[in-house]
DNA sequence: CATGAATGAGTATTCATTCAT
DNA sequence: AATGAATGAATACTCATTCAT
């Protein structure tokens, strides 16, 4: 059998996914301050001396995490079909995407907030969010520009400046006190008025 | 920028709002993370336990800060005469209050994105926090209202929906890489597109 | 009227014995350490700095202190009339200015405990609380050896050392667990019976 | 005094004995005020971080401090055989012990002072303190007991407070003015004329 | 790979004391 | 006499990082 005995032999990569993910939950739970190298060490189940082992220093486990977030985030919205789909269908699919996310996995959208606030002073984080900030713009921006270009959204609809607004009022949405499923969709909804053609 | 030593010694009333000045320009320069007593101290020309005399703990200086910046949101907000404006130009004396105060004031809107974060552990922070965006929030929503009513805003707008979608728009407006007052304004006028009735 | 109108006006004598009155206070409370000028200052209802006019210094206090206790203990033993008392007799009342002083000045004792402890490395406290011992141990070295001397105490005794092992017992009674008057006259009659002349 | 850098790495459990020790020669010579982390550390040669990686905080030193001085007390009494020696023999060995601790350990008998006193108000020090005390006076009493029992001591001794008043005056005797082997004997012959039964 | 022990540089906070008014 | 404001020096404790094993 070439299946390895020896399960505690952790390949380094995968301990640094396993790094990265208690990271997020920490940083989720106590934000960017109160993020202590030994509480991630504790979390994972290994010494400190071992975390530092496998990740250089506390710098670099920042741009790890900023990284592991992007990566997932491209992952996600690359695992949808879009193809076949009408803007409005693909402008709702990128809502109920963001809807899943806030309550599956909430702690995705909070390190993001904290990351994008680190990203102003910490360059190496900024090299990770300012690209998966564009690349959300970017592919917002192509469904409103499709859908102008179909008649289905607004012919007067400016794509980028309209990008920004869709996505900040979903983030928005969920700045809301309380939000709920339906808080999160009546926003939504608004948005889809905002945007839409309409005389259509 | 340091207070000659003949200066030094103020009431407290003055000093607490020298000290809350300071922290607020902490805050933005190097974030929550960042923020160290001795720093605020230093800023101010004063020492650490002079500091410590003014303001109990960090904590309470934390709780200080947030009440200055919803102090003076709200006193803003309230200098402008809004009385006798249609809700278009309420709407846009919005928008050219948040632009002024993005240029003017940078730290403001920088603090309360920090605080913002902040405030989602700590219930004091929340305390000042949680009124200010309720107020700004029911203040865009009374416009937006008013625009309804008199159908020069969209007949199917939700108002609350909208205006956490008014507001997230001029947040994210200033997220954009290299935001200038045109990418600004360009994202001002897509809201007002956003809407306005199409038929009017 | 020669009646002072008035009476904020008090004499930095009586504001000394006020102030040596809430360090012992607080002495009692909270031993030596935790012993804080702030907490004096705020017990006479006063401000740091006007404690700091009347006491120059925190060392000053304590000598203050000691003395204060020293003349406090010598007053008391000063009052009572013991001319044409028997030896017996002059124990007993010893023995009852004791536990009346346990009872209703704990605070004394508990400082003298504290005072003798710190008087081994602070000399100016060993320069109030060396007499202050030594006057009664000379006290009840005297009843001893008049005890002695008529036959009602032991033949045998050796007065200073008895001295020591009376005032030693009598310390020690209060230090039991839980001490109670009855606790107390049992050693103090268990003294009596050390002493006395078996065959008396 | 400072360990040599390479003997500096030992097992935790010799180095909290080491710092108990450090600790309580500290405390003899400066008292509880005046007991410093860093003097700690340095005394053991160690820094302070690593003097709290070995011990959380001062109170828990503190406690492990009393148990260690409760330890050594009650291994020093155990280490005595004291089966087949008279009461009278038993009760000049607790003499011998007490001043053989006096001379050769006196940072024994101050800490333990300053232990007493302090607690008075520190339930984790008195959770220590009060067994050993209470181990010691049931030693004494029990010996007393036995003595009265086979007609060496006094009828009329009453054994608990009679223990009060030996371990009172072994105390009260080394707090005499400069206190010799002579003078303590001088006190400890006493207390044997005080318990011993006259007629035997 | 893993870890117990160690450490330099900080971090908020405290305290006795001073001084201008 | 009294006080609000100020301060130097300390104090316990923390944290990321290192190193010998």
């Amino acid at each position: 059998m070439t299946a390895p005995a020896d399960l505690a032999r952790r390949d380094t990569d995968s301990r640094r996914t396993e790094i990265a993910g208690a990271v997020r939950a920490l940083i989720a739970e106590r934000g960017f301050e109160g993020l202590r190298m030994r509480d991630i060490a504790d979390r994972v189940g290994i010494n400190i001396a071992t975390l530092h082992y496998h990740i250089p220093s506390k710098e670099a486990l920042i741009t790890l995490v900023a990284q592991s977030l992007r990566d997932d985030f491209i992952a996600q919205h690359r695992a949808q079909p879009r193809e076949n789909l009408s803007p409005l269908e693909q402008l709702r699919l990128e809502f109920s995407d963001f809807r899943d996310t806030f309550f599956n996995n909430p702690e995705r959208l909070l390190v993001m907030g904290e990351m994008q606030e680190r990203a102003r002073r910490d360059p190496a984080v900024a090299a990770a969010m300012t690209p998966m900030r564009g690349y959300w713009h970017q592919q917002v921006r192509a469904i409103l520009e499709a859908g102008r270009a179909d008649g289905s959204f607004r012919a007067d609809l400016e794509p980028a400046a309209a990008a920004a607004i869709v996505i900040g009022g979903m983030v928005a949405a969920t700045k809301q006190p309380n939000p709920s499923a339906e808080s999160l969709d009546r926003v939504f909804a608004e948005i889809e008025r905002c945007v839409r053609n309409p005389s259509s």
